[in-house]
DNA sequence: CTAGTGATGTCAGCTACTGTCATCAAGTAG
DNA sequence: CTACTTGATGACAGTAGCTGACATCACTAG
């Protein structure tokens, strides 16, 4: 992290990284697939920590409180560090192969709530629209989170975005049926 | 695209490309800035369609309409060259990396969709919001889109897709509130 | 005809990443 | 205590993506 806030992830090398651990850089490459790689946690990590939260939640909750409790257990494994947080960000945000990367990431964290949502009965259709839609307003939640002072939890400021989402859309309703019944 | 689909992504050189173009490797890259690239149309290209479609719209119309309006001028876009969607969707979608300079590409046209949106007075949380809940309906329907057979456009799927998720939403709003209610 | 401009080829070089083999420490069986 | 295995590491060579520098060549303006 200190290499790349003082000089900037493209610029330094694998070797350079490397060497400041100590190790060759043959090494380096059997812990890390890629060099972006140092910068994020295995997917399956994450994942884990959303399907845990996810099994606590009741049989019959609905697609909302769904992510809503996927979200909350992300929330309560950040909270704790958000320095790290706003550190990291911020190289990843300057840098378009990181952010790819994050993409990436997140995208098949969303794969994996769409499963848990189809296992839960939700049609696969569906749920992949729901899961994408959690992981927009998570990542708008998060940069909020991350750039913000004040001490608002993750989670608040997902449920927030819900339901703005959801007025904004119920707002509209009439409209898009219309719309949809002239073809 | 030809050696993509016989040989894999992957295992095609940039060397192999460009002598199939009858050029050298040089002259590849000062056309592509990448070898993932050549798969991609420049973000610009694509936002343009879309701010076009968008200015069209009513001054006063609702986000839902303009979301529908940005996708409907895609829409038109695509419909035409199907075939070539799904051959180039198939080939995108079996290697992460193209996946990645994928997701990008559509994050670098959410932002687009955010700007326009603030430009007709959205205030920015929300615009994020939207445009990223925007293009994970997107997302979904153009999967749809280049699987089916079923000549069902883009559009159409997108706004069912809008629909479906309101009345999710809509469903939950009471518990949603009241669980904000209880902090 | 000449000078300038833009697209291309050539070549050299850097860096991310991989395969292979040798080494070395720690543990385990005998 | 020795011999064998196992797992992590280093060393080295090689490939492929990508970049900078320079020469060439076609085309156009004057």
């Amino acid at each position: 992290m200190e290499l790349f806030a003082s000089r900037g992830f493209q610029n330094v090398t694998v070797g350079e990284i490397a060497a400041a651990a100590g190790v060759s850089e043959r090494t380096f490459f059997r812990h890390f697939p890629t060099k972006e790689d140092v910068l994020f946690l295995p997917a399956e990590d994450i994942v884990r920590v959303i399907t845990d939260g996810l099994h606590g939640a009741r049989s019959d909750a609905t697609p909302a409180e769904l992510l809503t409790a996927a979200v909350a257990a992300l929330s309560t494994a950040c909270d704790k560090d958000r320095v790290l947080h706003r550190r990291r960000a911020a190289v990843i945000s300057s840098v378009p192969a990181l952010r790819e990367r994050d993409l990436l990431k997140q995208q098949a964290i969303a794969e994996a709530l769409v499963d848990h949502l189809v296992q839960r009965r939700v049609p696969r259709t569906r749920a992949v629209c729901l899961a994408g839609v959690g992981l927009a307003l998570y990542q708008a939640a998060y940069a909020q989170w991350v750039t913000d002072r004040s001490r608002t939890s993750l989670a608040e400021r997902f449920s927030r975005a819900l339901e703005d989402l959801s007025v904004d859309l119920a707002g509209d309703r009439g409209v898009v049926a219309a719309r949809r019944s002239q073809g």
